[in-house]
DNA sequence: GACATTTTGTAACATACGTTAAATAATGTC
DNA sequence: GACATTATTTAACGTATGTTACAAAATGTC
């Protein structure tokens, strides 16, 4: 037939992400990507198109294998109410140990890249409505085993938790403190436990 | 003494501050900010300096102008609580409004800019602290004058506004609905009401 | 082993980038 | 009005950008 591939796309797309994820897409050149990926430009341009293109795909590479992993992981083997704790435990550490600051990518394209490309936009603004779903069945599940009040709306709550979320990556980036994210954090998921016992009081 | 200045430095700074505000630091080019400005480039690099100094004017202007004058504007003419209130309401009137999707510029560069150039990221995490020292005083003095409940954590509920204002920033760059900017906003909020009249229950 | 087909490597394309050199024009002071 | 000083104008600097032409190399089929 023809002459076969000699890299890994896989890899090379990933290599893609690392580059996107760090810079942005403005400030990644062609050339910082080739040099990353390991292959020519001529290489890239035949695999994944143009910049946008690769742009596009490692956008949804990184939300297959990163944001909608996360989701998975701890939707399907935690109750719903730990699960929302673990997930935002879990945000805050990898905050606190970036290093390099890379934040979240998704995050990160949602202000850049969205206004700018509708395509995009609607992917990303998708993406949000996934995350705001997760919180919302959560809470519901948790209202009803009874882990989680159900006097509060479990719609606004999951958008409320969204936008906490979201406040986070953006903190993240340039004040990454610990004790800064999880005070951001404390009142909210306060708000999913279950109001104390009312003590009788003695006179 | 020497030749005067024949332009109006405000002006062109505030053309910068909409260059920048809208396409970021990486995406705005010279010449892009020199047409805007209406100047050429070697009056911009007399009066400004390189790029990076040109954009640092931009964003403290942007902060002295529009995010602190609404801090001012709002804390020392309103209660308290009622300033946060309405401090929430014009910024979601605005992201739904907002045509272009400028979004916040000071948000958006706590992304583009803030990990990269740590002199800018130092400004951008200071700016947030104002923010969150907003949010506290608002608080503790609503709670001072009976109309916040005084159960609530002042200090971790000030980083958490902080938190869904960000969050609200960056939702409304990629999906600007105001039924979803009004529902990350309004649990948080609810937390600032007076716990209701326990009412008798009759039996 | 020649063929058709695809990938690879080298090199280049035109354009846009941030920045500055040099000459000209406009001011207040003497 | 000459002088020193600063602003403006024009044009260009060298480099980096995204992208592609073209030839050489590698495969399965006949």
């Amino acid at each position: 037939m023809a002459r076969p591939r000699e890299f890994d796309e896989t890899a090379a797309l990933q290599a893609a992400v690392d580059c996107f994820w760090q810079r942005g897409y403005e400030a990644t050149s062609m050339r910082d990507l080739t040099a990353s990926m390991g292959l020519s430009a001529p290489s890239v341009y035949a695999a994944f198109g143009d910049k946008q293109a690769l742009f596009s795909r490692a956008l949804e590479r990184y939300l297959d294998c990163t944001t909608r992993d996360r989701l998975r992981r701890f939707e399907d083997s935690l109750p719903p109410k730990e699960a929302i704790h673990r997930f935002f435990a879990e945000i805050i550490a990898h905050s606190v140990n970036d290093r390099q600051r890379k934040g979240c990518f998704l995050v990160n394209s949602a202000l850049e890249v969205a206004p700018h490309q509708s395509g995009l936009g609607a992917v990303i603004a998708e993406q949000f409505s996934e995350i705001e779903a997760f919180f919302r069945r959560c809470i519901l599940a948790a209202q009803a085993e009874r882990t989680a009040p159900r006097g509060i709306d479990a719609a606004d709550t999951a958008r409320m938790l969204l936008g906490i979320l979201l406040g986070i990556r953006v903190l993240a980036r340039s004040a990454p403190r610990r004790a800064l994210l999880e005070g951001v954090v404390r009142p909210a998921l306060a708000l999913l436990d279950l109001p104390k016992r009312r003590k009788r009081k003695p006179r």
